[in-house]
DNA sequence: GTGGCAGCTCGTACCACAAATGGAG
DNA sequence: TTCTCCATTTGTGGTACGAGCTGCC
């Protein structure tokens, strides 16, 4: 693909951007501003749009995904994806399968697409490229759950295409579960270290959690896949409903769901159930008070909140009892399932067993 | 465009038994 | 109140199997 080479300090080179920002040049593009004529990054466009109140009603849309190189004015829910004029043209004419894409025009969107962090601001000439593409899509994943929120309390002025209330009123919850759940943990490590081990000492099972450095990317993929899908689902949806996407997600995330240990349950003196980590407990607990207004300094927090736990999501198993895990293992197996041990096992284990405590089994009769 | 088939992926039930749990005495 | 006994429940991993999906004819 060509690059345009639109600036003139070179900062591009090097890359494989189709187009560059037009502001800093170091960065490529995410959105057009039809005032200003401008493809501008996430960091620009937050910076230049955050200067005053005309600037921040510069209409713009984000830039076609296929040629990136033009503004998008076609959303194709079969891809989901957003296009230009003439790529929609090209790829939705191939054949008829692809003409048969539903497609909906992309209104602009008023307003600055990115709520840059301060840190943000300051060093986001810094950042090296592939670093800065990451962040890039960080930014991009969080501004989609920002600039949902406005027209909960205020004109809808989205696409329609989802539904902002509802979505942020699902991070919201999220949030809002993340954060007790994380207030649980903390108080679950406290516990932890209070009583110098994880599990109360019987002198057998003890509780060893598998800390598996490597991340099971692919799994993380699908389920924030399925996460996303959730969300369009329940937008899709004309009365709201919490019913719908929470069981998604629970059919989702509780099939990884780490296991909290059943003596720390049974230790902890405020007694609580633990939900499942990525479960929403809508059934039990005080009702969700949802704030009815949020600041950029609340909005932002609460993305960044976001952003770490996306960060620390764990998807390995926890194995609660060691000792278990090391029997089943060496359990005799009959097509994969356990069977019973033969008498000479049993009589080599007894044998074992004199042997360590030097008494026998003395018989009954 | 539709139906049938093969191939593939994914989730889950199944098994035995030691350990954990909880009630009764 | 504390301890012991005993019945019940829980948790553990590898494999088979069915459901669902995709691609091809």
């Amino acid at each position: 693909m060509m690059k345009e080479e639109i600036c003139d300090a070179g900062g591009d080179v090097g890359n494989n951007w189709a187009r560059v920002c037009d502001t800093c040049c170091s960065a490529p593009c995410t959105v057009y501003c039809r005032a200003d004529s401008a493809y501008l990054c996430a960091g620009c466009d937050a910076r230049v749009h955050a200067a005053n109140r005309v600037a921040s009603r510069h209409e713009h849309v984000r830039v076609c995904e296929a040629c990136e190189s033009a503004p998008a004015a076609f959303l194709c829910k079969a891809d989901a994806a957003s296009l230009c004029t003439a790529c929609d043209a090209d790829i939705h004419s191939a054949n008829s399968l692809a003409r048969r894409h539903q497609r909906v025009p992309i209104p602009p969107i008023p307003g600055c697409l990115y709520v840059p962090s301060a840190a943000e601001t300051e060093d986001s000439f810094m950042v090296t490229e592939i670093d800065e593409t990451i962040a890039e899509e960080e930014e991009e994943e969080a501004a989609s759950w920002l600039l949902l929120n406005p027209g909960k309390n205020s004109t809808n002025q989205n696409t329609g295409f989802l539904f902002g209330g509802e979505v942020d009123e699902y991070l919201d919850l999220l949030e809002y579960n993340s954060s007790v759940e994380n207030q649980f943990t903390d108080q679950y490590n406290q516990l932890q270290q209070h009583y110098g081990a994880p599990h109360k000492s019987y002198g057998g099972d003890s509780v060893v959690p598998i800390q598996s450095t490597d991340a099971k990317d692919h799994l993380q993929q699908k389920q924030h896949q399925s996460f996303q899908f959730d969300l369009d689902y329940d937008s899709s949806k004309t009365a709201y409903s919490y019913n719908g996407s929470i069981s998604h997600s629970i059919s989702v995330s509780s099939v990884d769901g780490e296991v909290v240990p059943e003596s720390t349950m049974s230790d902890i003196p405020t007694p609580h159930t633990r939900p499942f980590k990525g479960t929403i407990d809508l059934f039990s607990g005080p009702p969700i008070q949802m704030p009815s207004q949020l600041t950029p300094m609340d909005r932002e927090a609460r993305v960044l909140r976001y952003r770490e736990k996306k960060k620390t999501r764990k998807f390995e198993k926890t194995i609660r009892y060691a000792s278990r895990k090391a029997y089943a293992e060496t359990r005799p197996r009959i097509k994969g399932r356990f069977a019973k041990r033969s008498d000479a096992e049993v009589e080599v284990d007894q044998m074992s067993l004199m042997r360590e405590t030097g008494y026998g089994i003395v018989p009954s009769f």
